[in-house]
DNA sequence: TAGATTCGTGCAATCGATTACATAATTCAG
DNA sequence: CTGAATTATGTAATCGATTGCACGAATCTA
């Protein structure tokens, strides 16, 4: 039907070559202005549009960039390719989504599908099952552009955007105490991956700076899904000390120890007190809404975008940058009590 | 650093020509078995990857599709895409994501940025305010197969992939009716569009068919939000004839009416029943989990990436094909009342 | 006014893969 | 054993845009 127009098109219409028009358009300074304003003009007439490939095969640039989560529809990480969007589509690029499952070896092959795309660059949450970096360092000898977000993996030439977990699991661990609970349980899902760890970290050093003895009967490593909260609860509560709050750091696990609290007849958040971390939507929607550290990951993307925009400005130049966002703590019902020291927060 | 191998540098190693290669590569009858085996093994060796853009260019094909929904954050949305990219990323395809805002100028802004990417196929659910069809039409001109799913808009030549609505409707309605509710409420959001047209159509019949007298004060118009259901239930309570139950059309509508009848201490759902439409994950979650309807939007992905394949086969053939998937009710316990006719279900 | 600059364009190669057409090598029919 | 048919490979154009180099024309210098 409607054939392309190519810089040769405007070229005929003009009498002149298809060297001067790619000039003209890109606003070369060897050519007359009369020529620019001549073949822009007519450019515009004739519904002209640059094709991306003849571009990418010329220059090597394709103008997409590849984003690895290991699932797209988990609020948090299509929130961060939302904000990845936002900030790359305007700049002109494209936005290709790929998910790993949390395989490895999927990884590694998205990886490698991605770079014989010839993406100008790759921003990823590593798989928990990664061990490898082979592909990561394949990435960077390549010259692309490599930006972890969330999950990283510490490596040389990496960018990283985080939120500080640290500070995220100290702030809801001093919460709890600040409203007087004195028995904090953290659930954990993995201490390997550093998210967890830091949040850990977190929670260690509130106990520590407010005198409370560190318990290591109260650590307990659960799946990041309601069974597993629902267990925790259950074996925690048969400690001859049981706590009275749980820091969880996956809200599914903390939903699932509010249900079974809920089971056994425990009051929440009077008699135990639960805050989770994620800020997944469904924490403000619950009955008994649940207090919870919010990760930004919208900003989060957005950064990750930008971040990857400044690599591109100085293609020589090896930046290597690491930003870290900060968390923020969001009271809601599950943490919210009125105690003789403590004014409701 | 690693410079990139073509398949000039193939041929240049085995002495033979670039266009014996790129025959051999593509399993051309003309090549001898012997150079064919030769050729791929060499290639292998050498790590030859096909470079995308020179395919890309030369064949106008880019195997890359777009998916243009309003918000990618959004459950339904994001595991629809999900379905897209498990579907399309074994066959080679990269899914570039874009989202409207639910903006039809930035639509048709997106839409012909797609096009220019030269992108295989779009598939899209289309922005609440899109009026115009004029891009559209460009993308079949362009002979761009077009698959629009969920929210559609009837067009010749476009392919669609929907619930059927009208079922979901009637299932709800007629589940409410079964647990002894007669005074049957619906929450619309907006009856121009398809989707809620057809699910409060079969509202209508499933009354009909259990001779319940449609009531117009029954039908409100709500936006999709907790506040829309909180303000929704008030304006019903008010009628002196107040309904015991309600279809909402939108999870988060019936979110807020369930929580508003709490504030009024009104028992669901003993004294008044809720069912919901989408399956949102809260629903679940909830201590009084929702009645809803499941789109199945992860197979509604799927489907639709196979209706583009279907396309791609047969790129003469102007297919247009009508996939209508069924909704399941999710009964929880919002509307999970015992009563003397029926059986808890 | 001759020679040197500057300016604006054109020429042609390049990016990597595909493919119609040409050609060389082999096999076959009679 | 010769011409035709078959088979395997090479030649060169093509997709569309970019860009180093060349070149003619206009302007400037002394």
């Amino acid at each position: 039907m409607k054939e392309k127009v190519t810089i040769y098109d405007i070229a005929k219409a003009l009498n002149i070559t298809a060297a001067t028009v790619s000039r003209a358009l890109n606003n070369n300074p060897k050519i007359s202005e009369a020529t620019k304003t001549l073949v822009m003009e007519t450019a515009k007439k004739m519904n002209y549009e640059q094709n991306r490939f003849a571009l990418a095969l010329k220059s090597g640039k394709s103008h997409n960039v590849g984003v690895i989560v290991p699932f797209i529809n988990r609020n948090f990480f299509s929130s961060i390719i939302r904000g990845i969007e936002e900030e790359l589509y305007p700049k002109g690029y494209h936005v290709i989504i790929c998910q790993t499952h949390e395989d490895a070896k999927k990884e590694e092959e998205t990886v490698q599908n991605l770079l014989n795309a010839q993406v100008d660059g790759i921003l990823m949450s590593v798989s928990k099952t990664t061990q490898q970096v082979r592909h990561f360092k394949k990435i960077l000898k390549s010259n692309t552009p490599l930006v972890f977000f969330d999950r990283i993996k510490e490596m040389d030439g990496v960018s990283t955007v985080t939120i500080n977990d640290f500070q995220g699991g100290y702030m809801a661990t001093k919460h709890l105490i600040d409203v007087g609970c004195t028995r904090i349980a953290h659930a954990t899902v993995d201490l390997a991956l550093p998210i967890y760890k830091h949040r850990f970290e977190g929670y260690k050093q509130a106990l520590e700076d407010h005198d409370i003895a560190y318990n290591d009967d109260y650590l307990i490593t659960t799946k990041s899904d309601i069974d597993a909260g629902e267990k925790a609860i259950k074996k925690l509560l048969k400690l001859k000390n049981a706590p009275d709050a749980i820091f969880s750091a996956s809200d599914y696990a903390a939903l699932g120890a509010i249900q079974q609290l809920n089971v056994l007849g425990i009051k929440v958040p009077d008699d135990f007190a639960v805050v989770g971390f994620s800020n997944e939507p469904f924490t403000q929607f619950m009955e008994l809404s649940m207090s919870t550290v919010d990760q930004s990951p919208v900003e989060m993307g957005k950064t990750a975008a930008r971040v990857f925009l400044e690599q591109m400005k100085e293609p020589n130049l090896k930046i290597m940058k690491k930003v870290e966002l900060s968390p923020e703590l969001i009271v809601r019902k599950s943490s919210s009590k009125l105690t003789a020291n403590n004014k409701q927060i």
